[in-house]
RNA sequence: GGCCCCAUCGUCUAGCGGUUAGGACACUGGCCUUUCACGCCGGUAACACGAGUUCGAUUCUCGUUGGGGUCACCA
């Protein structure tokens, strides 16, 4: 049999990080047997515009390098291949067809009983910490005669129906499941699924099956959340007189540090993880220079605030309470409005208010002074969050790093081997080798991945797009001409380890700015001209550096020395306040090299500019 | 709560009856160094617990505890 696996993601205009690992073992599952790897869409209940919500995913799969075979169209507005259309939401007559045939051979019955009595006795059950059996006194089967009575006369009032499985009361079932071995499951436990809503639309239980059959797959390699979904599914297919697919369920992918499903519902809880603070942070440092959004400051604070009165700031509870309004404030805000939009507002807010509550005396002052400020709050993007796989592509991670890193996360070849190229993992891939328990996403582990893999990037190969991103960021203009490429790949191979992904060029603005806008860091110039000397020993210097025919790596770095040996002070009583004069702050690439690319003329210039503000 | 799943360093994992319990990330001490980063050398750190089976259990069985999933006219 030909080896066919799916993945069935829902157009939610995001594509997930759990989400891409199941995809990527059931990629790597098909090509390690020359089999085939689908895309179905998942959007039965979608009213929104399927298209667009569907772009970023498979924009997503396209820059991680997993290819689909069937599927939608890379635009996502129409389907390609033998099983078309892929999208659920078309293929509803097959589904009304399986559930016409499930009623007609007794496998499914019309249920006309009141939802809310049904909702009742479940919650009845529960309470007296009962299974839950689903009572068929509604149920419209041949093996219920003494139902007909009250169905007719619900029927006569106009009362509408609903699809239920006519699930086996009795026996057990065993799936022999490729990761987790054989489970057990007794039939009783089962409740009759609806699998037919009453205006005709069929659920996903049912479609799944349907479409799993109709589109030939052979192994449904999925999370671990649709283990207990199983059981139904697998008597729908054998009631259908289907062959059934081969099962592998996947542990799941927890948040760092925890043993908690990552969610989507959770997405903005997880900037204030401690473990995706570290790695978003850098991200949004990235993001926000190329959006250039120095300005965005903390409108959502101030809307807050604003209606606090100032009385309330003397209560010498209100930081606790504060601290809840903040909370409170985020769910509400994702309940209102499912759109991350929302999401991403609150809990930026969120975390600066938090990081400001944390000292009292600070935040009483803070916020009193933030109360009459108006200010605009940018956003940065919708979906800029690290358990999105469009964060890394924005903050420039190479595609690799991530898919090896995911293909660790559950899985392992032995004991040491953790590089795999493409073709070392479709060829050592295996179900066998799956963990069975969930495994948390380190972001961590994730970011070494990307090092190691951009270390071994030539320099000249980054160029291109360092260059995309120095435009973005306002720091090339948007026609750069062809001198700039080397300049950009000397700048590049200097930075060397110091870039660990291609947004952290912008780390680099200083060689992009004029000499008069070069930001400096002002707590650093204090520190280091409030040393006596500094300044004359920077001014010194200037001379001798004007007298410097070859302004290279190897002479700078010669005439350095002698001067410092000289004057008979150390190195670094020159260097920070050189430094400071030419990059603005005291971190960065090593000093010949920043003088070399710089050029005697924007060097001389740039201490003399600092020069001229230390006189006084 | 019913049902199901899971359990080795902080994290990802190796281990499939006898190992000084191995590797990686993170953390950390040192070296290198004008800063930062890299690199190099070293260190801390784990078999959840309790019974069995066995000459011997991290490994097999059962139980306890803990964690998680799932129980929709969502997917």
């Amino acid at each position: 049999m030909k080896v066919r696996t799916r993945f069935a993601p829902s157009p939610t205009g995001y594509l997930h990080i759990g989400g891409v690992r199941t995809a990527l073992f059931n990629w790597l599952f098909a090509r390690q047997h020359g089999g085939e790897f689908l895309l179905r869409i998942d959007d039965t209940d979608a009213e929104r515009n399927v298209s667009a919500a569907l772009q970023p995913i498979l924009h997503g799969f396209e820059w991680l390098g997993i290819d689909w075979d069937e599927g939608p169209t890379k635009d996502g507005t129409s389907s390609t291949g033998p099983h078309a259309p892929y999208f659920q939401s078309q293929r509803g007559d097959k589904y009304r067809a399986a559930a016409e045939k499930l009623l007609a051979s007794g496998h499914a019955y019309r249920d006309y009983a009141d939802p809310a009595e049904i909702v009742k006795l479940r919650e009845a059950a529960e309470k007296a910490k009962q299974n839950f059996v689903y009572p068929r006194d509604w149920a419209e089967h041949p093996s219920l005669p003494e139902n007909a009575g009250r169905i007719a006369e619900a029927k006569a009032a106009g009362r509408q129906a609903v699809v239920r499985l006519f699930m086996p009361r009795e026996g057990t079932l065993v799936i022999d499941d490729l990761i987790r071995g054989q489970v057990e499951f007794q039939w009783a436990n089962e409740s009759d699924h609806v699998i037919q809503r009453a205006d005709g639309t069929c659920l996903y239980h049912l479609a799944s099956v349907v479409d799993d059959y109709d589109m030939q797959i052979s192994h449904v390699i999925r999370a671990e959340e649709h283990l207990s979904n199983t059981p139904r599914q697998i008597f729908i297919a054998q009631s259908l007189g289907y062959e059934l697919p081969r099962y592998a369920h996947l542990p799941y992918v927890a948040e760092p540090g925890s043993k908690t499903k990552l969610s989507k519902r959770k997405l903005p809880k997880y900037l204030l993880n401690k473990d995706f603070a570290a790695v978003n942070d850098h991200g949004k440092k990235i993001g926000l220079a190329i959006k250039d959004a120095e300005k965005r400051i903390d409108q959502a604070i101030v809307q807050i605030l604003e209606d606090i009165p100032n009385e309330f700031l003397d209560e010498p509870d209100c930081i606790s309470l504060l601290k809840e309004i903040v909370v409170k404030a985020q769910f509400a805000a994702l309940d209102k409005s499912k759109s991350v939009f929302t999401t991403e507002f609150t809990l930026q807010m969120t975390r600066q208010i938090l990081e400001i509550l944390d000292n009292e005396n600070y935040a009483r002052s803070y916020i009193k002074s933030i109360k009459n400020a108006s200010k605009i709050y940018d956003l940065i993007d919708e979906t800029f969050n690290p358990v999105i796989v469009d964060f890394y592509e924005q903050v420039g991670y190479l595609p690799h790093a991530i898919v090896n890193y995911l293909l660790l996360l559950g899985w392992s070849f032995d004991d040491k081997t953790e590089y795999f190229t493409q073709e070392e993992m479709i060829k050592g891939f295996s179900l066998e080798r799956v963990n069975k328990a969930p495994a948390s996403f380190d972001p961590k582990k994730l970011m070494s991945f990307q090092e190691h893999y951009f270390a071994e990037l030539p320099a000249k190969k980054k160029t291109p797009r360092m260059i995309d991103y120095l435009k973005r960021a306002g720091l090339l203009p948007e026609k750069t001409e062809c001198s700039t490429g080397p300049e950009v790949t000397k700048i590049i191979e200097a930075a060397g380890d110091r870039l660990k992904v291609y947004g952290d060029i912008l780390n680099f603005s200083e060689f992009f700015v004029s000499d008069e806008a070069l930001p400096v860091n002002a707590e650093e110039l204090t520190k280091t001209f409030a040393k006596p000397g500094a300044r004359d020993l920077l001014a010194a210097f200037r001379h001798e550096l004007a007298k410097i025919e070859a302004f290279e790596v190897g002479p700078l770095e010669t005439a350095l020395k002698a001067f410092v040996d000289a004057r008979g002070v150390k190195v670094g009583e020159l260097i920070h306040p050189l430094r400071l004069a030419l990059c603005g702050k005291t971190v960065g690439m090593g000093l010949y090299d920043t003088l070399a690319i710089l050029g005697k003329e924007r060097c001389l210039a740039r201490i003399d500019l600092m020069l001229s503000k230390q006189t006084a």
